[in-house]
RNA sequence: GGCCCCAUCGUCUAGUGGUCUAGGACGUCGGCCUCUCACGCCGAAAACAGGGGUUCGAGUCCCCUUGGGGUCACCA
């Protein structure tokens, strides 16, 4: 085991969405790559917003993803003591300081202090008071928060980012924060820290928007007298707008969950997160798990923030194309057995399942996965373009219904003798099947692309699809032959599309 | 507004002073294949924010401007 230890502390404010995931997972795969640890953290401590929900689903989330942790989950709300003593140890040793400002006063300073175009920060107002004064006030039972005492010196903090370089701000600029709220409960900034030293954290991989954290952080290492760990800030994730994606603003779109519900495969999620603001410096976009944290290095993380390309409302694309061809990808080129537990879970959910599929179908059922899937781009397409492979209750859409059936009204003969031919063929197959259907055609002096076009739309209601041959030694006889015979009624029906039988 | 970070095709990005007439991927467009297609194959358009330096030479180093983002809570 080597002495690597990162962790993943979400807070359980909502789902855990795609940038938490993103998180998640460069801190898992640093963990992994170095035989460390990932530790799962939960920082409850704002108690008003957190939740039992929230949590299970961040969990399962990272679950789904395939993102394992070592140790945990830990609730921040259990080490409340720790915190506390912290707090009061850094009272003690004059590294903070009890504040009696009152909100309403700290508001107006602030405001005072952006309209002067100036520093907003604590003023110090509290800093200076006498033990005799702190003592009245005690007295007087007046409320007060603990403010850090930031060491008013020249010079500035100082640390080396592993993915930005050396950063550095200023004593100066940095004002005396708040660690303890009048309530004596601990705050973020002082939780965070006592838990990263306990948990003996070597790595703290997180986003840029902690940045002003880390300076403020690595003040109260110092004066805890603990040694502070790598800190290595990842690029942000934005929307189009260049906005920071948030729960918030932009919904389900940006939550795991939708990716699940959406037939996305967890590990092509997690490939296209990784490459979000990371690269391994070659051409490679595609990896397995093994090849990802084999190549996965801290430095190649992007300083720059990321573009989360999704448009709302767009009618082809769901969410952001390349999400959505990099699942297409492994959906197509997995092993096609790895595919049919994540289209049996699908199937059954859509009512669609057939044990048989596990048994004594089971190679028709791989053999058509294995047709149909090169199309695909999510697994819920299996049972909504696929759906008629598994199913004789189907959608004709509006364009191929117009386009191949509407557009030859004598297809409702011709169907219905193609299928009687296809009734009297000794042996049913891709072959036999072509020639019967070529030589139907001649007779009836047409191209052979109306009859089969119009096949394609009547058994499988789409407009494209796998090679017509294939799909009727798919679909099998006994389906095919019953389907053409059924087209007359599509002709009595408006053209938005209709159900077949 | 203060402070911090950042800046290459529409998007994700390669590029660590000369091999950059800037490469790849997704998307877009065109062609081929063909029974169809959001399949496959081939091809095209598409970027170094601007200005100063440094250097024999700058996408690459420095400065300024501009632009973008983050943060400024008794949230995490």
């Amino acid at each position: 085991m080597s002495d690597v230890r990162v962790r993943f502390p979400p807070s359980p404010t909502g789902y855990l969405h795609i940038g938490g995931a993103r998180t998640a997972l460069l801190n898992w795969l640093y963990a992994r790559k170095h035989g460390g640890s990932l530790i799962l953290r939960i920082e409850d401590t704002d108690a008003k917003r957190s939740t039992r929900e929230s949590i299970e689903g961040i969990l399962d989330g990272l679950s789904w993803l395939g993102l394992d942790w070592d140790e945990g989950p830990y609730f921040q709300t259990e080490f409340e003591q720790e915190h506390r003593r912290a707090a009061e140890q850094l009272l003690a040793d004059g590294h903070a300081y009890r504040c009696f400002c009152s909100r309403d006063e700290l508001d107006a300073r602030r405001e005072a202090a952006m309209a002067a175009r100036g520093n907003v920060g604590y003023d110090g107002t509290c800093r200076g008071l006498s033990p005799e004064e702190i003592d009245e006030k005690m007295k007087q039972g007046l409320p007060f928060v603990v403010r850090f005492k930031v060491p008013r010196r020249e010079g500035a903090v100082v640390y080396e980012d592993r993915v930005l370089g050396p950063i550095e701000r200023r004593y100066d600029d940095i004002e005396d924060f708040v660690i303890v709220r009048s309530n004596a409960k601990p705050l973020y900034l002082l939780c965070n820290v006592v838990d990263d030293i306990r948990d003996r954290i070597s790595h703290v991989i997180r986003g840029q928007d902690h940045m002003t954290n880390t300076t403020r952080q690595l003040l109260l290492y110092d004066a805890l007298g603990a040694k502070p760990p790598v800190f290595a800030h990842m690029p942000l994730t934005l929307d189009l707008q260049k906005r920071k994606i948030s729960k918030r603003s932009h919904g389900e779109i940006v939550s795991v969950q939708f990716y699940r519900e959406r037939g996305f495969l967890p590990w092509a999620l997690c490939n296209f997160l990784v490459l979000l603001g990371w690269n391994p410096g070659t051409d490679q976009e595609i990896f397995s798990r093994d090849e990802l944290i084999e190549a996965f290095t801290l430095e190649r993380i992007s300083k720059v923030n990321s573009v989360f390309n999704y448009r709302k409302g767009d009618p082809k694309f769901f969410t952001d194309p390349k999400a959505i061809s990099i699942n297409a990808h492994y959906l197509r080129t997995m092993p096609v057995e790895e595919l049919a537990g994540p289209v049996k879970a699908h199937l059954a959910k859509e009512n669609l399942w057939d044990d048989a599929y596990d048994g004594a179908r089971r190679d028709w059922f791989l053999h058509t996965l294995d047709l149909i899937r090169d199309r695909f781009h999510t697994i819920n397409d299996f049972a909504g373009a696929g759906r008629a492979y598994f199913s004789d209750e189907y959608t004709i859409e509006a364009r191929p219904l117009k386009k191949n059936i509407l557009k030859h009204p004598d297809l409702k003969t011709w169907l219905p003798k193609l299928a009687d031919r296809f009734a009297g063929l000794a042996v049913f197959d891709r072959q036999t099947t072509e020639e019967t259907t070529r030589g139907l055609a001649a007779e009836l002096d047409i191209k052979p692309g109306i009859l089969i076009n119009g096949m394609r739309t009547v058994l499988t209601g789409q407009l494209a699809g796998p090679g017509m041959f294939d799909i009727l030694e798919t679909l099998g006889r006994e389906r095919v032959v019953r389907r053409l015979q059924n087209v007359e009624h599509l002709y009595h029906t408006d053209n938005t599309g209709t159900e077949p039988r």
